[in-house]
DNA sequence: ACCTTTTTGCGACTCAATTGCATCTGCGAC
DNA sequence: GTCGCAGATGCAATTGAGTCGCAAAAAGGT
């Protein structure tokens, strides 16, 4: 069962607690928010569900944004509409370090998918893409996203 | 070697001609300007390599550019600072059909780089990534784009 | 409760991309 | 060759995501 925006204040206190860093009023309602999404939200998704109970500003939804993808709780992902969308990260979705020439994506690659007909955008955290990639001759990986389109079970 | 953008008029037009629709001096101009780039261009890269020559509107190269990514001539790239970016396509960049929910993609899957430093994105149809990515249930593939950051050869 | 530092809110701004509309042009028909 | 018109272009105005500067507000340690 997926439990609604309200219900997810004192996770997402606890998590900004635990970053050290200020427990503010739009960090707890923004990080609630994402807490309460399955799906990958823009900053106008979260300013919107934020509306319904308090007043924010849509400068502020950006910056917590961000700040939270700086802090490690959340990535953004360019979607098709160039609209940044954001998800929380989970412990499958860390960062992958490349190593050389060939590069061997071990596993917790980032999959996302964006199901064409409703829009909205998963990350795939149970997807393990096991990836054998072989780049130029002195080219080198720090990041790998892995994008899938089509259409989500609920849209078939 | 590379061949400037003068050089690859007559194969511009050719490829218009092909595709059964109008072959229009902006048309040319565009795709002449992609053929003779060996990495992917924004709207703007590609106004201004025109403007050195002749005059063109903006507007008509987005249209041009959206155009040829209509007819599978150049596809688009979603870069990290919202601008999209603009390549030719080639044999090796087909789109992949997926089947349900156990994807097995077969090769050719859709792989881009951006260069970290130099910020240019080069489309690598030499790489063949080889993965088996099992999705959850109900969900079906139609596209897979594979987008990998680090840095390029040049740049190291 | 006080003080310092960080955040927030607000207004103005940037800039890629889009739209409406009048004009022009590629190209098939004659 | 030139005529006619569907389709393409140019121009001006508009949209909308995201950013910046700055003054006011709030977090959290002392």
């Amino acid at each position: 069962m997926k439990l609604a925006y309200l219900e997810k204040i004192p996770q997402a206190q606890a998590t900004l607690r635990a970053t050290g860093e200020r427990v503010t009023e739009p960090r707890v309602a923004v990080l609630a928010t994402l807490l309460s999404s399955d799906h990958a939200m823009s900053h106008l998704d979260v300013a919107a569900m934020i509306a319904k109970r308090h007043t924010i500003d849509r400068v502020t939804v950006y910056r917590v944004l961000d700040w939270l993808v700086g802090v490690g709780i959340a990535h953004r992902i360019a979607g098709d509409d160039r609209v940044w969308r954001f998800m929380l990260n989970t412990q499958a979705s860390a960062p992958v370090t490349g190593k050389n020439t060939a590069l061997h994506i071990q596993s917790h690659a980032h999959a996302h998918f964006t199901c064409n007909t409703c829009g909205q955008t998963f990350c795939l955290d149970k997807v393990q893409p096991k990836m054998n990639v072989k780049l130029p001759t002195g080219f080198r990986t720090t990041e790998v996203d892995l994008k899938i389109r089509g259409q989500c079970a609920e849209c078939k």
